[in-house]
DNA sequence: TCTGGGGTCCTAGGACCC
DNA sequence: TCTGGGGTCCTAGGACCC
């Protein structure tokens, strides 16, 4: 057998021969179901929210009005705005019937949020057209059958066509031939870019970079001095329009959580309390219809001045064990007591990270209740069976009281 | 003017190991 | 008695996104 050559130490050539990546967004999307549904609401400026603006149609957004805005500022810039409360339910089944449309279209579809994904379309030439011919369909076939409006943006990188539909919106198609890449992108806003929030924006307007080529021609060194190496990195190789990902398909969701907003008025422990209990309950029995389970639980908080923190804390063994969540969520709430105490609360949030698949297994063993070694040798058999990692617990079902018997690592 | 409800990713720093 | 250098893993927290 000859030796294994080594991989090439570059990979990434970053050369980009086609524009076969879309980018799908539903436009205004939770504002567009309520106009589907309701047609008294279409043509009018009306947004959905609840304390804050959660979208607003095309007509409200003329006016100025935002997502987040509180929904008394956006009365403000927008005498006669309708503002109708949410309908989730309504929002996730237009949602699956769009994600039914992407996934007949190609088998390469990364859902990024509910209204958004990306589409890998260059193996369809053949049976299926060119990129832009087949977001032509896509769009015809959202509006027909579900009744949306979509915009797509067609690239040969993933950002570029993300951007590409931004630009677009709203109810529009818009390809970035490849070669023309940097001419697209060196114009926008450095905020265009995936990455730059508030705080990055300051930081670079600041000194005088406003624009994505501005930004490109920014050495690397000193832009690691501006805002660290990794987001100097990522955001030069952006600006570069350097972006090797690829459309990924069955990403696993990382962690499950839930939050309350609480007003401004003061709220006593128990009230808090009250609250948490309703979220650990919320979240622990989502855990469970999903079969997840995780180790690390973390408090998200919003104090008075609306300023915001999270505590983490990691507990010994996955779970979704609403007591277990709920031990570990009051002690990271008892430790930010003073805090809470001196500047208010006006959100709690509790949600559970490094989640894994749980798998509970029930066997049916020999086992002689004299004998000391049969369980151990009923647990080797299990170990045996599905790998000495997955098995964390073992439990008589056939004893009275049932017997718990933790598995110490090997 | 008043501030939702979900999430992902990155990084600093400490523990620990060789 | 004093104490290098490099690596991994874990924890906690913040920035950011839709």
């Amino acid at each position: 057998m000859p030796p294994q050559d080594d991989p090439p130490a570059c990979e990434h050539m970053f050369v980009h021969e086609e524009a076969t990546i879309m980018h799908a967004d539903l436009d205004s999307f939770f504002a567009s179901v309520e106009q589907r549904d309701d047609p008294s609401l279409r043509g009018r400026p009306m947004a959905v929210g609840g304390g804050v603006i959660l979208a607003a149609s095309y007509e409200a957004k003329a006016f100025g009005v935002r997502t987040a805005m509180g929904v008394g500022r956006a009365r403000l810039a927008c005498p006669g705005l309708i503002v109708v409360p949410p309908r989730f339910h309504a929002y996730s089944e237009a949602s699956r019937a769009v994600f039914a449309l992407f996934e007949d279209t190609t088998p390469l579809v990364e859902g990024i949020s509910i209204d958004e994904a990306f589409l890998e379309v260059g193996g369809l030439r053949r049976l299926a057209g060119r990129p832009v011919e087949i977001a032509a369909r896509l769009r015809a076939r959202v509006r027909d059958e579900v009744g949306l409006a979509i915009t797509v943006g067609i690239a040969s990188t993933k950002f570029l066509a993300k951007v590409a539909s931004a630009v677009a919106k709203p109810d529009g198609l818009l390809l970035v031939p490849a070669g023309t890449e940097l001419a697209f992108l060196h114009p926008l806003p450095i905020e265009r870019l995936w990455g730059v929030g508030p705080a990055t924006s300051e930081r670079l307007r600041s000194r005088g970079i406003l624009t994505v080529g501005e930004l490109a021609a920014v050495p690397g060194n000193a832009l690691a001095s501006m805002l660290g190496r990794g987001a100097a990195h990522h955001l030069n190789a952006l600006a570069h329009a350097r972006d090797p990902r690829r459309v990924e398909t069955g990403r696993r969701r990382r962690s499950i959580g839930a939050q309350r907003a609480l007003g401004s008025r003061p709220h006593t422990p128990a009230e808090i309390d009250t609250s948490l209990v309703a979220l650990v309950d919320r979240v622990t029995s989502r855990m469970r219809k999903a079969e997840r389970v995780g180790r690390t639980v973390m408090l998200r908080l919003r104090l008075g001045d609306f300023s915001r923190l999270t505590r983490s804390h990691s507990v010994a063994e996955a779970t979704a064990h609403t007591p277990t969540i709920l031990m570990a969520a009051r002690a990271l709430l008892e430790s930010s007591g003073p805090l809470i105490a001196e500047r208010g609360l006006t959100l709690v949030g509790i949600s559970v990270g490094n989640l894994v698949d749980e798998r509970a297994v029930q066997l049916s063993l020999p086992f002689d209740a004299g004998s000391s070694g049969a369980l151990d040798a009923a647990v080797d058999d299990i170990r045996t069976r599905f790998g000495t990692g997955s098995v964390t617990r073992a439990v008589l079902l056939h004893h009275s009281p049932s017997l718990e018997m933790p598995l110490l690592p090997d």
